[in-house]
DNA sequence: AGTTGAACCTCTAGTGGCTAGAGGATGTAT
DNA sequence: ATACATCCTCTAGCCACTAGAGGTTCAACT
């Protein structure tokens, strides 16, 4: 039986994320001390392994629920899961192609900074010309 | 002079964020008419282009609202704008380094799913063991 | 001058995914 | 019995907005 304290040491996670996912029910309610202190077992520390490695792997809380809810059925056909982490991928590649676009304007505008006063400064000239960029990021969510 | 919905139009921002600027101090208070309307000029407009601009770029708020200091100052060195898109810059490279092993692992558990039953997912299989993974993406951040 | 209706106003609350802190109770080792 | 680390609940805060309720103003048209 573990503490909170100890199944966050062995999840890398903090204790109050730990209640907060027992909060919106991503984790159950787990069984309690007669003190009223939480104690875990085996299967909720499986549980939340999945939990944080999926959110490494940049997983949404819904997604994990989701992935969660396809482990939970056997045998059901898994192209469910399939799609989810074919989203995930799409997402990253797409997060990916806009950073990069923002990596080589920034490395442009930091290249052709000269060193001089503010006032020619091409770092801020080009954050106030738009017109000045090379590429178009558009949308912001990077 | 212009309404906040043409401001919001000619910069691409939501009426709403411009108010929330506005309350954050980041945009300075307009002008108003006598009912009551926010009414703004041309320097408002190029503040706010810079803010969208920089947004797009990925800087903070903070970091807009020092580079709009160093932009009212045009004698001083711009050393200190320069760093902070050097800075800018190195998160940037350091997210895309990330989300490039996130994408591997993703295209790996996604190639490796033959598309059987939940119960020999290879993408649920993955995510319950890290040890299955090739690299080690610790922190979350992206 | 009156009427319509789009755009404006303020204020509050919600989003995701936590994180921090107050103020007090419990568990364990000595 | 005592110390004190860890636990408990509850509230509020973070970033950068976004949404909606409920009411007012502006500009155009008749």
């Amino acid at each position: 039986m573990l503490t909170i304290g100890s199944l966050a040491k062995k999840t890398g996670t903090k204790v109050q994320t730990i209640r907060y996912y027992e909060q919106i029910k991503l984790m159950p309610e787990p069984g309690r001390t007669e003190g009223g202190q939480r104690r875990y077992g085996d299967a909720e520390l499986d549980r939340l392994s999945f939990i944080r490695h999926s959110r490494q792997l940049g997983f949404s809380l819904d997604a994990i629920r989701e992935l969660l809810d396809l482990g939970d059925h056997p045998n059901r056909p898994c192209h469910e899961a399939d799609a989810i982490a074919r989203r995930q991928l799409k997402q990253v590649e797409r997060r990916i192609a806009r950073l990069e676009a923002l990596r080589m304007e920034l490395n442009r505008m930091v290249h052709e900074c000269s060193g001089g006063r503010t006032a020619d400064c091409r770092v801020l000239e080009v954050l106030r010309d738009h017109s000045a960029c090379l590429t178009d990021h558009e949308e912001i969510e990077a």
